[in-house]
DNA sequence: AACTGGACCAACCGCACATAT
DNA sequence: GATATGTGCGGTTGGTCCAGT
């Protein structure tokens, strides 16, 4: 972080950013990087300071991000993950492969805070709101660390721009059999490998791995050798039946089943079932679980974090390896939009 | 047609932390 | 060690859209 003296005070753009900005900071971004984020609107003639260069980038224009509404599983995957992580919405957008922590975070507060409240849910705390209500539930961390004792107390230690390390009892939503089975659920896949640890995938693994969502050493391959994030294998559920002692409608049962991560949702879509092989039946009344979540839930792989720690000149140039969608216009009506070919170069794309 | 309120979401703000000088 | 600067994160704001009246 090199100090430089400042120059003369520009008044700075505010509000929304033009195609033609847009434009000017791909432009950049795909010659140059985007390196130290304060020189960016100096070299690429933007009027904007490079805290917005940088926000828009992460948020809007950086190649991969999925744009649209959250399907199930995200959704599922998002509520799971904040009761355990809280607002940690970094945290929980890593794991959710094209979705920035802004669109997470909107996400929450638009669409799953309202919808756990009208379940008689706290989104704060996660639990029954007569409960949180009544004073031992307030919407505090701490509230949550007394839920999720063990993993949460690990998870909260850990520190803020770290992913949190793994333990057995962090991820309790599946314990595998040998056999190496896998199942399909809404787009996603996953699995077990013989060593008794978790396979999980169904995303489009180039583009993730090259945008940095996950890790290529986290990597098992899954039969087909369709590549897989490798979960921890586990062999508790202390956390799980934690959470699941909550509330009163909360049961555990155990099935014998091979099915891996089955999920059933009740007629009314409030109360799941998760049921993987050889593990206990968890009811969360209050999470609706999808099966791919429940799934990826278990995934919460500590790979994620490493997301920002590539440069775009990096994953472009070295990781995206021209995968990047070619002719992919971020204007789809816009003269102006730009475009990166399979090298991740910008051009103008004309429609 | 005009107004109002709510929903949604992009962007901004303030803070904490990391790091160079 | 102190200070300045860069970066990243979570909370909040404000603009836009749309349905309801």
């Amino acid at each position: 972080m090199a100090r430089r003296t400042s120059g003369p005070k520009k008044k700075l753009r505010r509000g929304l950013w033009s195609p033609e900005e847009d434009g000017k900071l791909m432009n950049h971004i795909a010659k140059y990087g985007h390196g130290c984020w304060s020189s960016v609107p100096k070299i690429a003639g933007l009027e904007r300071c490079g805290k917005s260069c940088r926000l828009r980038w992460i948020n809007y224009l950086k190649p991969g991000l999925k744009r649209g509404a959250f399907s199930q599983e995200e959704e599922d995957l998002v509520i799971y993950l904040h009761s355990m992580l809280g607002n940690k919405w970094s945290q929980i957008a890593a794991q959710l492969p094209g979705r920035t922590d802004n669109e997470v975070k909107n996400f929450w507060n638009s669409h799953i805070k309202k919808k756990l409240r009208q379940r008689g849910i706290d989104p704060a705390t996660h639990k029954p709101l007569a409960e949180a209500s009544s004073g031992r539930g307030a919407a505090t961390a701490a509230s949550r660390t007394a839920v999720f004792s063990d993993a949460e107390l690990i998870l909260s230690s850990a520190g803020q721009h770290m992913p949190p390390p793994l333990t057995a009892e962090s991820y309790v939503y599946s314990r595998s059999s040998a056999d190496g089975g896998a199942s399909t659920h809404g787009g996603g896949v996953s699995g077990a490998c013989s060593d008794g640890s978790m396979w999980l995938s169904g995303y489009n693994q180039t583009a993730d791995f090259a945008a940095g969502y996950m890790d290529p050493d986290a990597l098992h391959f899954g039969p087909s050798g369709v590549p897989a994030v490798v979960l921890p294998s586990v062999s508790s559920s202390s956390t799980l039946n934690s959470m699941a002692g909550l509330s009163p409608a909360a049961t555990t049962t155990t099935t014998a089943t091979d099915e891996q991560c089955n999920a059933n949702s009740s007629s009314n879509g409030f109360e799941s079932t998760l049921s993987c092989s050889a593990t206990p039946t968890i009811h969360l009344p209050w999470l609706e679980l999808g099966t791919s979540s429940s799934c990826a839930a278990a995934g919460v792989d500590h790979y994620g974090a490493a997301l920002d720690e590539l440069k775009w000149s990096d994953y472009v140039f070295d990781s995206y390896g021209g995968q990047y969608q070619q002719g992919q216009c971020i204007y789809g009506d816009s003269k102006d939009a730009v475009q990166f070919d399979a090298h991740g170069l910008g051009s103008w794309c004309l429609n």
